[in-house]
DNA sequence: CGGTTAGTTGACCGATCAGTCAACAGCGGA
DNA sequence: TCCGCTGTTGACTGATCGGTCAACTAACCG
């Protein structure tokens, strides 16, 4: 039961918070939503800001399932950003279905409004989007001992150049209100990882 | 008086949302830092989110400024892209030196928050993101004509490319506290001009 | 069986929220 | 001179905010 209410109040959490910011989302919404009373909130969470690095969390955990299968190595590297891509766009689709509008980026958006929450909250979001550009810059790396990136580019750089790019898109298609808009990151993406001249 | 009082409301809010959401701003705040009561900021006003709608247009105004300044012909069209890039760097390095943290984008971050709150307010953040991409487009467009651009590039699918770009390194600028980031951008749009291949 | 502990309840707190209102000040035009 | 309008005041509302608390429950452990 505890292990389960905790995580029933994450996910509602998480769902309230969708699109708007963890400000837009009062704890007694959470609560009323998990069918839990106040109490129970703050036995679990220290504060509600708490709660939103636990929803940051829970959000990291379903972006990093995406991330593993996307980036499996039975695709060469680059094919691999490519299904990321699609993965992430069909990710933003479902959401936009369930709730009505499309959300941004599940940790970038999240990642800008903690990051003036104090420094841990600015830490976890860091460190969260580190991660992430991680699985980029391995499989750039690849690409380059494969001659498919030109040795000249540098994997960390282009990598930031690549997230960089996914969270514009995915920031342009809450606004635009159609998830759409990231699947010609993969075009894009391709365009950034050439070299400079 | 009035006009003055009007702005100052507009003015203060705009500061005190900065990188936050308007969400996290009360009016009780805006008034009390404006030396307003609240009945002078709903004499103005209709409601909070009017004067968000305010807020967005202030910060356009600011914007289409510094657009004005940097897209002027004196230089080539490529040039002018990256004279933006510089002057948008400067912008968010001062709005950082002023508030103690990095804001994201005065357009994006708050067309993102507001494009859940109705149609209309969705409506005016579509409108002013695509005045932002029409300066791109038409100095992509006077780049192809001097052949500076392949012809075969599309000026409003790149254009978008390149909004996209700086939104989104504007928004990790924000979570990491360092508008140098996106400085480069002027590299990374140059790769995004590119026909792709 | 008794005791301990994690989990849950529901009432409650003071503060703050967005928004309202009637009264008033000042000024320009008739 | 007085009218009418814009702007301003400050007190006020009912709802809601994040967070607390003491009491209750139930499951597990010895």
């Amino acid at each position: 039961m505890a292990r389960d209410t905790r995580e029933r109040i994450v996910a509602v959490a998480r769902d309230l918070v969708h699109g708007a910011s963890l400000a837009a989302v009062s704890t007694e919404d959470v609560c009323r939503a998990a069918g839990v009373h106040k109490g129970s909130l703050y036995h679990f969470f220290a504060s509600k800001q708490a709660l939103g690095g636990a929803v940051l969390e829970h959000n990291w955990a379903m972006m990093s399932a995406v991330l593993e299968e996307a980036f499996a190595d039975d695709l060469p590297p680059l094919a691999r950003v490519d299904r990321f891509v699609d993965s992430f766009a069909r990710m933003l689709t479902l959401m936009r279905d369930r709730f009505g509008t499309t959300p941004g980026c599940p940790l970038g958006s999240l990642a800008a409004e903690f990051a003036m929450h104090g420094d841990d909250a600015r830490a976890q979001a860091i460190r969260l989007l580190q991660a992430w550009k991680a699985y980029f810059s391995t499989a750039i790396s690849e690409a380059k001992g494969r001659g498919e990136v030109a040795s000249t580019v540098d994997a960390e750089t282009a990598a930031t150049r690549a997230l960089a790019h996914l969270q514009g898109l995915a920031l342009l298609a809450k606004a635009m209100d159609d998830p759409g808009l990231v699947l010609q990151a993969k075009t894009d993406i391709r365009l950034l990882l050439q070299a400079p001249r």
